[in-house]
DNA sequence: CGGAATGTTGATTATATTCAACTGTTGTGG
DNA sequence: CCACAACAGTTGAATATAATCAACATTCCG
């Protein structure tokens, strides 16, 4: 990554001038869809864009996070680092996805650090006027409520299979979950050293665990398109019981 | 707290009703500190009281789950499971902690089995009142949105500790949290058996590795208490840098 | 096009699990 | 209160899973 260290972090656009795009992007956050015509228009106020380039880091581990961040368009990664640079991704973000409302509710530094792993549009929502909002209605606080709650449960999701699954496991539950809505073909949203640090494993094993399912006839793998030939083998292996 | 194990004030098992241990527990439940005279009396008149013997399951996973549950005394654990048994432990309760603020939020399933590691007094706010209140009241929905931020922080660090470090750098730093305020013996607050699955090993390894910690006279095992000989040892095999 | 990033493959190694046999501890009912 | 069964913990040997190391092939942007 010597381009992180070459780069600026990110670069602002120009003066909130998109306000639609930032309307767009703000109101899709969990928590923001409800709120009242003026509050949005408020937060908004306070709210900006940044754009990000591929491999630029977006937030750094333990720095004070600069709000609750909206991925207009691109993707971006949320990671745990060592010292030693091994890494394991917590979750990958898309157009529409966010991050950040803990630490922003509590004003603590981030947990992890976020980097672009494409060209990216993001909207950034500072801690104040979040935190103004939840103060004063009820309803707003509520939804942000919900929304923890939420992803605090999808934690609890990932920890468990992270610690209760092997790596085929979790690889052939990852490709399901990439199924949803799809017809037999998975289109990986990273690369695939990416997606193995996803799933807690190195791009190597990975590596073996697509052949061993591709010798098993259950997926073909082409690139980072992955055709499921067989659901029921995949769901076999995934662990879903009878 | 030895005396309310020994004589409890009811030995039957099912609701029992206190209002003045209800009130106490409730008030410090995560979020419900703040709340006002009158409020904290209607959570208290839906909440009831129960006892729990040791090795009783309090809430199945998948089940719905009763509310947000207080431990007024005993302890308890949280474990996710396998189908053929194994277990890894997410939180071991002690007197005054809580859990299920986030499942009684959404009314979702409990994503954990909840059992009873002694005999137990525990308060339960069913989700009713919660919800209620949540809605009308910011203050209160705002401290429940921070209550759950905690938890997800905690949470994203614990899936930190368990993926990215080894079962001796995960023992070292469980032995140093617990010795926290401590002069410089820590109590293993369960049986070695459950602090294994506490720290996603088997019993087996923590075994070996509380040996291997011994043998290099970082610190001295006799039954559940560890005493630490060597600070700077443990910090240092904990993995905090210089 | 060229060079860096990404991905593959084989050999070796590390960490923790599994299996098995055994000892120690505890709580309960006779 | 003791006997005894159930549970908890230890130890050694064999094993499994994935990491690491190293060399090479491929892809993809810039």
């Amino acid at each position: 990554m010597q381009q992180e260290l070459r780069a600026p972090a990110y670069t602002t656009l120009g003066p909130v001038r998109d306000r639609r795009l930032l309307e767009r992007v703000v109101s899709g956050l969990p928590g923001f869809s409800q709120l009242a015509r003026h509050d949005l228009a408020e937060v908004v106020a306070h709210a900006w864009l940044m754009e990000a380039r591929r491999g630029q880091a977006v937030v750094k581990c333990g720095e004070r996070i600069p709000g609750v961040i909206g991925l207009g368009s691109g993707s971006a990664k949320l990671t745990l680092r060592r010292p030693n640079g091994e890494e394991r991704i917590v979750r990958l973000l898309g157009a529409g996805d966010s991050f950040g409302l803990a630490a922003t509710v509590l004003d603590r530094p981030c947990p992890v650090d976020v980097v672009a792993l494409a060209s990216s549009m993001i909207a950034v929502v500072p801690p104040m006027p979040v935190q103004r909002l939840a103060e004063r209605d009820a309803r707003f606080s509520l939804a942000v409520a919900r929304a923890l709650a939420e992803r605090f449960l999808d934690l609890v999701d990932e920890l468990r299979s992270t610690e209760q699954l092997s790596g085929l496991q979790r690889l052939a539950r990852y490709l399901q979950s990439l199924l949803r809505g799809e017809d037999g073909v998975a289109r990986l949203p990273a690369t695939k050293t990416n997606i193995a640090a996803r799933l807690g494993v190195k791009k190597e094993t990975l590596s073996r665990l697509l052949h061993a399912l591709a010798e098993r006839r259950v997926i073909e793998v082409r690139g980072r398109d992955v055709a499921v030939l067989d659901r029921t083998g995949l769901a076999a292996l995934a662990g879903d019981e009878v």
